[in-house]
DNA sequence: TAGCAAATTAACCGTTTCGTACAAAGTTGT
DNA sequence: ACAACTTTGTACGAAACGGTTAATTTGCTA
């Protein structure tokens, strides 16, 4: 019947990158669904191209596994955000424009939010062991400082609200928009989270940032 | 030594709603701390008063268990919010209160905001399969739906922002100001979760909501 | 007070699940 | 050619874990 070997082992070429690459990917998918417990290593596997064998092999075990996943979520929508530029534009504008970002970049990373929702559940005991994500973490609020810094210097800003905390509100909107869909659509249904919906939240996060970093003379009536 | 019978079964009291209370309450902590299938009917049972069978004989299994459990923590949260008086107030005055109060309310029970986490992982299912939790939460947002009535009458504020979005930044604001505290607080310190830094986040919410509730034209500059 | 359903106890069972052992072989750089 | 690294495949052990069986006590009520 069949001629070949009685193992199928011929033909195949090594690519370390590609298959630790797979596996979280796949291990991503699982975690982000199941959570850290919820996840099964069987069931990783069984979605990867590679064997059981290869996850233990690359990353020693499961806690591994997700502390790897942990930091390549990190790193996915930390780079993602590194491309925006605003330093060509007004702290007005480039506050608005943070904002919006963050809005639609959290939107379209609903893993990542999984991920660091699992990672809140466990404490952030694991995200404490990165030094990696520290890292990362360290150039994430640089942005709003540099825009803080200008608007100050030209008079428009408040003094007593301080980058982290419109990072936090920013965070907070984006975040939640996100973690909760499931129980508060459930509850109060769809319309917010329709184009319209989501359109009139953005924008209304938007108006609400921007007046909290105003000078209260310099915010528009319009 | 001992002259008990043989065996420890004699001298117990039947007390079902006690041994029921006591097993929801040690499981909300658990499945809070742990998730779904991270909790241990084991752990579990072995914190209670009472034996892991009992827990069988009233709640079904894992899954019925932890259902009653989200019953149970929306219900507690839901009865706090009642209590809560706003109709002697201004809407302006109304709407503070309520922004400062879900923020605070929010802040006193970590473990609703965890459980709540942990169904949004598993994508809300239980709690769609509630009627009780739905019953409880159409009542959630009918005080905001006075205030926002009574302000439009009175001619100050917007048509434009429905109250379904005040609630949504709102809870946005205070459930990440829990939920997400662990993983914010080891990337960015702990500064704003102090005393100070609370209050600060705080009475910035209320600004913020507050403005966005006004017309333009109604917003003090002060 | 006998009978019976509800409540409770203690020990046990079968499956799932993480992780490993074992055996073998292809690939790649030096 | 050689050695270290990478990959395949299967089977299995030990512990964890969800759930059950069987027997006993309590307390209501006829």
């Amino acid at each position: 019947m069949d001629d070949k070997p009685a193992n199928g082992r011929s033909g195949w070429k090594q690519n370390p990158a590609g298959v630790q690459k797979n596996i979280l990917a796949v291990a991503m998918t699982e975690f982000a669904a199941n959570g850290l417990s919820g996840a099964r290593m069987d069931e990783i596997a069984a979605k990867t191209n590679t064997s059981k064998r290869m996850i233990y092999y690359y990353f020693g075990d499961k806690v591994g596994l997700y502390g790897r996943v942990l930091e390549e979520a990190y790193r996915q929508v930390r780079t993602g955000e590194q491309e925006l530029e605003l330093d060509h534009l007004s702290p007005v504008e480039a506050l608005k424009l943070l904002a919006e970002f963050t809005f639609d970049h959290h939107s379209r990373h609903p893993d990542f939010i999984r991920i660091v929702m699992i990672e809140n559940i466990h404490q952030g005991v694991y995200l404490e062991q990165s030094e990696l994500i520290r890292l990362l973490n360290a150039g994430a609020i640089q942005k709003l400082e540099a825009i803080c810094r200008r608007g100050r210097e030209a008079g428009i800003f408040r003094d007593d609200v301080a980058p982290i905390e419109l990072h936090w509100h920013i965070s907070a909107m984006s975040f939640f928009n996100v973690s909760n869909r499931a129980t508060f659509s459930r509850i109060f249904g769809n319309e917010l989270f329709g184009a319209e919906g989501q359109n009139s939240l953005k924008n209304h996060l938007v108006e609400m940032i921007v007046a909290l970093a105003l000078k209260p003379d310099r915010r528009s009536r319009r």
